[in-house]
DNA sequence: TGTATGACCCTGA
DNA sequence: CTCAGGGCCATAC
């Protein structure tokens, strides 16, 4: 049962393409799991390393790094981010760059 | 069986 | 911007 939600939720995330971003919320959606969020920074935080999630493309509402700033995984999240073309200000992935936040969220048919 | 705690979200004050 | 309050639900104790 849960682990099935697992899965759903770890293919979603595998499907972020690099440099678009997605937040908590709308991975549980396009999960088929509306308004468990919650869930899926479980699933997150869960996942076997082996299955190299693209885990810092997931953010919270509005853009925000999830993680407490000067934590060491804020700042790993930031890092890959910006490895990616990603602009990160403050904690949040910056929207008023080029592509609208809307842009930059990837937003499966 | 209950309570507490999260990689959350939304609305409202 | 912060806080509170309600929803959500797997885990840990």
């Amino acid at each position: 049962m849960r682990a099935e939600a697992l899965e759903l939720i770890w293919r979603t995330v595998v499907a972020i393409p690099r440099g678009e971003i997605a937040t908590y919320g709308g991975i549980a959606r396009r999960a088929g799991l509306p308004g468990r969020a919650r869930m899926v920074g479980h699933a997150l935080k869960v996942a076997p390393p082996t299955l190299a999630l693209p885990w810092h493309r997931v953010l919270a509402a509005g853009g925000r790094i999830a993680f407490p700033r000067g934590s060491r995984q804020h700042a790993e999240q930031a890092r890959r981010l910006r490895a990616e073309g990603v602009d990160v200000v403050r904690g949040r992935v910056i929207a008023s760059a080029e592509p609208d936040l809307d842009e930059l969220l990837w937003k499966p048919k």
